[in-house]
DNA sequence: AGCCTGTCAGACAGTACGTCTGAAAAAGAG
DNA sequence: CTCTTTTTCAGACGTACTGTCTGACAGGCT
């Protein structure tokens, strides 16, 4: 029986939120961030998970300096849907529906809250009658 | 960095499935179903994973009688809400908003979810006038 | 008694993954 | 020009995870 790999390791996690929070940025800077007291060899592991991140098309590296640049190159909103995909496919025969129902049962969720997803579910709403609008 | 394992890994997961679906059930039932051609040792197999989901507290098992027989422990939404836990604490800093923003405005949902969702929000919202009710 | 089924327990092997070593090239400083 | 530091490139290492298997023992059935 096939086992399923993770799609971003925690580490590699870690690099993403970096990137996320300060990127674009060379291996140095996002080390000394990782690993504020850092041994050296802490360069290379953080040069490793750069490799498997841009190997798994999550980073992207600009080699146009002699010191390379590394972009996220999904966002965390991607990843996020990455892992809501997982979870319907293994869990729910790939439906979104038992999700979106334990998520909304199953949390107390703010007024705030309550009128986001109000306003979410009347965007989605088909228009009665079609206006132009503004782009 | 540490790594998180996995709560129930894929092979668990299969054979939580059977017991979702079937259960409760002794090992040689729930082997058939996961390896119809199976090969002896795969008893085995079933059998350990049967053990590791028992030490997770994801089934129980029932020795009263010579064959013992297993039930799953938690249930379907009970996995999705830790999945969905995980995915909040890992990337959204435990908030459940992204995630609930990303499932209704990245999915076409239908006009049944629709009505559904609008009817769970209503059922949280908070009530004019509080009413005693039976338990 | 022999065979089959089931439990109990541990071991195995391959993979995942965080970490590290080493060679080579280039940049910086004196 | 020489030496040091930084960076890239490439692979290896060690531990844990995880799916699978072996073996001993007990009990039921014929």
């Amino acid at each position: 029986m096939a086992r399923t790999p993770q799609d971003v390791t925690d580490a590699e996690l870690a690099v993403l939120q970096v990137l996320w929070d300060a990127g674009p940025l060379p291996i140095r800077r996002i080390t000394e961030v990782l690993y504020p007291a850092g041994k050296p060899a802490q360069y290379a592991t953080v040069q490793k998970l750069l490799e498997r991140l841009e190997a798994k098309q999550c980073v992207t590296r600009d080699r146009s300096m002699p010191t390379h640049v590394f972009r996220a190159a999904i966002d965390r909103d991607d990843l996020v849907g990455r892992r809501l995909q997982a979870v319907a496919e293994k869990l729910c025969g790939g439906s979104w529906t038992p999700l979106l129902t334990h998520l909304v049962a199953n949390q107390s969720l703010s007024e705030a809250d309550r009128d986001l997803l109000r306003a979410l579910i009347q965007e989605q709403a088909p228009k009665p009658r079609r206006r132009k609008e503004s782009a």
